[in-house]
DNA sequence: GCTTTAAAAAGTAAGCT
DNA sequence: AGCTTACTTTTAAAAGC
């Protein structure tokens, strides 16, 4: 009955895995390594099982982003790490991984009238410019997230910390609509 | 003492002619997009409210005018998109956007999205239909809202979608190219608007 | 502010057959 | 007309312009 899908379709995390790196070097070992120094001063690499993509800084710095769950992070970041020492290069021993923001979907399964909730929301609560894109941009304080509202009732959460944090967002947002008659 | 004196003078001047261009930029654009004197005179309360909250500092006057006038067509329910307010004014469409949601927040406009309705009278005379087909492009974009077929979906293309059927409706057909042209949307649009709109209400298209 | 990554939502757009 | 690709919005980190 609380059904609502909610799905985490993305896991954002940084952490440091040296205290610096030869970029040059990794983008010549690793296959399908992209490093554009004018272009962006971190190098790309793209791995599967799990998906993720890494931006990889020479600061030893890096970002993950593309993976499902954030157990997901931790495994492809362990696998980071063995690539690189791979080939050579000494990693740290137990990484600070830090989650930056989860985007998840769920589906409150019921049509919606964006202008209505517009109002009900308050209109200096909310951001809706069908002109120019058509989800409601609902920026929640607690949970500090912001919900993309649809008219087919679909929502996105995005910037989140934590999967709680997602859903916390969506039944903030399940209960005003309710709470306003219009779910 | 002088200097002080001087400085003011400076400032002022600065001030005035920062206003001055404004009202200019304002005008420019107005006339450009066919604006009647009453959206320019809001246009420019709108603008005087953002000086009077520092509301330009970090920002080009022209962004600020610009979004002042997309502002105002909307508060005077004659919206332009930002589109066409970006096709006369140097500033990008995403610029002028960002700094309307600004000026918009700290200015407290609070307006509703705009209205597929408030586009019919234009694109209406842009195609030189009667007041009969506007009636029922109105009718039509009320019907549609009951039935939430105008949530999410892009004002210009929801009107454009009614006004050509109602053109059919009222035997003044335009082609869905003509309507396309006036309302700034493509065929397709058109054609996925229109075909909704069409099985949600029950009307019967004949061509 | 921009650059780069990934991802969903739904609408609109553009190119090709 | 359809299909495919792509851009609109939001979010966060990284280092540098």
């Amino acid at each position: 009955m609380t059904d609502y899908n909610i799905k985490i379709e993305n896991v954002v995390a940084s952490t440091k895995l040296a205290e610096e790196f030869d970029l040059t070097k990794i983008e010549a070992e690793f296959e399908g390594a992209e490093y554009n120094k004018q272009k962006f001063p971190g190098l790309v690499y793209r791995v599967s099982n799990p998906k993720a993509a890494f931006l990889v800084f020479t600061s030893g710095k890096v970002v993950c982003t593309g993976a499902k769950n954030v157990d997901d992070v931790h495994t492809v970041i362990a696998d980071m790490a063995k690539k690189l020492n791979g080939i050579g290069i000494d990693t740290l021993e137990k990484p600070d991984i830090t989650v930056q923001n989860i985007v998840a979907s769920a589906d409150l399964k019921a049509v919606l009238n964006l202008n209505a909730i517009a109002i009900g929301l308050g209109l200096e609560n909310i951001e809706y410019e069908p002109e120019q894109f058509p989800g409601l941009v609902y920026r929640i304080d607690e949970p500090k997230v912001v919900v993309l509202i649809f008219s087919s009732g679909k929502l996105v959460v995005t910037g989140g910390k934590s999967p709680e944090n997602c859903e916390e967002g969506v039944e903030v947002v399940r209960q005003q609509l309710d709470n306003m008659g219009l779910l | 003492r002088l200097r002080k004196w001087q400085r003011r003078i400076r400032v002022s001047n600065a001030t005035e002619r920062n206003l001055a261009f404004a009202l200019s930029e304002l005008d420019r654009m107005a006339s450009a997009l066919g604006l009647p004197r009453t959206v320019r005179e809001t246009a420019a309360v709108v603008y005087r409210k953002a000086v009077d909250k520092n509301l330009i500092r970090g920002r080009s006057i022209e962004g600020v005018a610009a979004a002042a006038l997309y502002a105002a067509c909307r508060q005077c329910s004659v919206p332009r998109t930002l589109d066409e307010i970006g096709e006369v004014s140097r500033v990008s469409r995403k610029e002028i956007g960002r700094t309307y949601r600004f000026i918009s927040r700290e200015l407290s406009l609070k307006l509703m999205p705009t209205s597929p309705i408030d586009y019919v009278p234009r694109f209406c005379s842009g195609l030189s239909l009667k007041g009969e087909v506007q009636s029922r492009g109105v009718e039509i974009l009320r019907q549609a809202s009951e039935k939430e077929l105008t949530s999410g979906r892009g004002p210009t293309g929801v009107a454009a979608a009614a006004i050509y059927i109602a053109s059919i409706l009222c035997g003044e057909r335009r082609t869905q190219r003509e309507v396309a042209d006036v309302a700034g949307v493509t065929e397709v649009t058109i054609r996925n608007r229109y075909k909704e709109l069409a099985e949600e209400l029950d009307i019967e298209i004949i061509l």
